[in-house]
DNA sequence: TTGCTTAGTGTAAAAATTACACCTTATATT
DNA sequence: AATATAAGGTGTAATTTTTACACTAAGCAA
């Protein structure tokens, strides 16, 4: 038999697309890159694919090298291949995203050279981003506010105990516009994946709000899917 | 500025699950392999993407290649990178799906040697198919069975006039489920993007039922999209 | 005690979805 | 011409889902 035809080959790499919440914002992972072309721009974690790893297993690693996260589970979502993209010759990209929780996860440390360093940005700040990934970021963003609205799977942004109130404002912020307390709480819970706690919120200089936590095996019964980022 | 790294190259390819409607059934094209491996086994349309083209042209040029159809507009569903998909090393693919109309694209004639011909074949009667094409093929088809069911990309399938029992046929064919007569009607036109004809159906014995078309101009409006497939 | 701030709650109207059955019309058959 | 056949075409009531909307309760701070 023979060999794959090797003159085919084309140079490709994984971009990802992280969201966090903190501090009532959305925020998603820049790396500011220490290579031409582009260098000192920010850009998405991400980087060339070896030829001896699975896709999905070439996002793991490379958001490992770009930030020090390790064993974030992330969705595949698009394939960019334009020939502008990259100034040096058509160079594809898959496109991955995901949602995680940001507690004890602030401090990021790329275990490489091509990231000077990596921050976590605003989205209502982001500036203009290296090669198209400006585009990729604003796809990715579609995206997920789309599925939002008939999936709820954003309970990965915010920390495991969380009050209803914090779902709702993580919602508004995702979907650009104001709910309604009673309506949103309504829908929620019909969705009878929360489990609420025998806890208050603490700290707080007002009356404080009773605490859920997301139920796994609730919503896997309900959306007939183990975990919020569904396998293929 | 150093070039791109060329170690990092990889070999990689697009497929294409490209639908049709005849005879009240819903088909694919398939080509049979006329090359190692999967030698006269059943493949989807697809092959090596070159370096110097858009993923996009590629898909384009390829069904062409394989199947003699042009000008098809194809919408990206996944991308494929597991290291044992190919028995030669990993190649990566790009899957695409597209909804064409049957009438008078029933005669396929390769432009290649890589396919020793091209079929229409009835989704009921799918042989397994070379590499992970059926794993792509049952991906595809739940895309496009869930896209259905919240907008309606279905037209592309049928004929420019089409009466709206052909319409709920293909919609029954597509869900794999009956739908109740009135509530498809009364929906759909509720829909509001089909024109009705001053023409009936001709050559059945039976009362002629009325025919419609596709209305693109009110479909934009509606949806805020230009055409049924969405670009990017 | 009072004031401040967020928590928490219900109901009515409107809209969308579902369930359901019969008469009409064109053709083919006798 | 009459009849049989086969699909075309239509409306309404019940149910469910979605929306709109405002006040009292609780906890903390001064």
């Amino acid at each position: 038999m023979e060999n794959l035809p090797q003159h085919f080959d084309s140079v490709f790499t994984v971009d990802c697309i992280i969201f966090g919440f903190d501090e009532g914002e959305l925020k998603i992972l820049l790396i500011e890159r220490n290579e031409e072309p582009f260098n000192g721009w920010f850009a998405l974690p991400g980087y060339f694919v070896e030829k001896t790893e699975s896709i999905e297993s070439a996002a793991e690693r490379i958001l490992y090298e770009c930030t020090g996260l390790k064993g974030i589970y992330m969705e595949q979502f698009y394939t960019f291949g334009a020939l502008e993209r990259h100034p040096q010759g058509r160079v594809i990209t898959v496109a991955y995203y995901a949602m995680i929780r940001l507690t004890n996860q602030k401090d990021l440390k790329p275990v490489t050279t091509f990231a000077r360093q990596a921050v976590w940005m605003p989205v209502k700040d982001m500036p203009e981003l290296a090669f198209d990934h400006s585009r990729i970021f604003r796809k990715g963003f579609e995206k997920i506010r789309n599925k939002i609205s008939y999936q709820p799977i954003a309970f990965e942004l915010l920390p495991e105990k969380f009050t209803l109130t914090q779902l709702q404002h993580l919602y508004e912020v995702i979907l650009n516009k104001k709910l309604d307390k009673r309506n949103f709480r309504k829908k929620m819970l019909a969705y009878d994946i929360l489990k609420e706690l025998d806890e208050k919120q603490k700290g707080v200089s007002y009356r404080a709000a009773k605490l859920y936590k997301f139920d796994k095996r609730k919503y896997a019964k309900h959306f007939n899917k183990e975990l919020t980022f569904t396998k293929e």
